[in-house]
DNA sequence: TCAATAAAGGATAAAAACATCTTTTATTGT
DNA sequence: ACAATAAAAGATGTTTTTATCCTTTATTGA
């Protein structure tokens, strides 16, 4: 469905969200760690989530990821967007060069339905939303259990 | 969504069915210049449909591809299990090793909805039922406009 | 002020996907 | 029989995706 890149960074975005805040910024090896995804590469998908003003970034000493308030806002179509761009909301399914209603490939009427649906669902969800239900454990961004922050 | 690989395949089981029969045998080059794919690659795809029995082959004079009764009912999930495995319909939407009820990741409630629907798309619609669409000519498998068979 | 820290950036490497080339095998019309 | 044909099979090459390594830049607490 989305490329790996692009599944570390709907991962990393959610445990950011949800672990982080601008008080407490969140190092990337925390982050590899807890989504379960190659650390350097993390990195690099970071670099371009934060050029697209989905993620924040601060260098130096005690300096970390976090969301700002209208980040955390954003939906998660918009991080797909980001990274894999806009080929899975709009591009045909048998692969054709362009999807149209005028020259139709024979998926068309079926698929143009669900690949709506998909989209209309990658709106409608927020990072903050995907964060709530991480934050209260009902789900994991990895096979061992999410490390519950001690306070 | 799926495979390169996965869409050649599919838009040749269709070509190949709306164009084949077993008196008249379709060949790799008008295959792979009908559906706008690589010849020897589509060449490789169809090995393995014709391995997976999708797609009947005929080697020597007057040889080819076509589809027999049984073949042209043939679901499309079959198609796309037979190339790209199982994963699309039944894979984690985060990419986690496993997708289960007991350790859903974040979008687990909302993903399994619409990968289930696709599913199911893909499972109502038959090689047979594409093909018919190619033959009234209403759809295409590629850009410029199916070639049509003189009779 | 400066050493420590952590992200940014650039270069490189490994793996997978995509594609092509060449040889072999099976089939058939003559 | 056999030459022509067309898929099967195996080897190889290219491109894209995924992943790592190393250097630079910005920040800050002591
Ligand atoms: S043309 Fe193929 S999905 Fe629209
Ligand atoms: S666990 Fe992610 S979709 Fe089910």
């Amino acid at each position: 469905m989305f490329s790996k890149t692009c599944e570390y960074g709907i991962r990393a975005v959610i445990y950011i969200s949800a672990k982080g805040s601008q008080e407490s910024k969140i190092g990337i090896p925390d982050i590899g760690k807890n989504i379960e995804a190659p650390v350097q590469f993390t990195a690099k998908i970071l670099q371009t989530l934060v050029h697209n003003d989905i993620v924040s970034s601060q260098k130096g000493v005690n300096g970390g990821f976090y969301l700002n308030k209208q980040q955390k806002q954003k939906q998660l179509i918009e991080v797909v967007r980001a990274i894999d761009g806009d080929k899975m909301f709009s591009g045909c399914g048998l692969g054709l060069k362009s999807c149209s209603e005028k020259e139709p490939c024979p998926l068309h009427d079926k698929f143009k339905a669900i690949r709506s649906s998909l989209k209309k669902m990658m709106e409608q969800t927020t990072i903050d939303e995907m964060s709530k239900t991480l934050k209260i454990g009902r789900v994991l961004l990895r096979i061992e259990q999410f490390v519950k922050h001690e306070e």
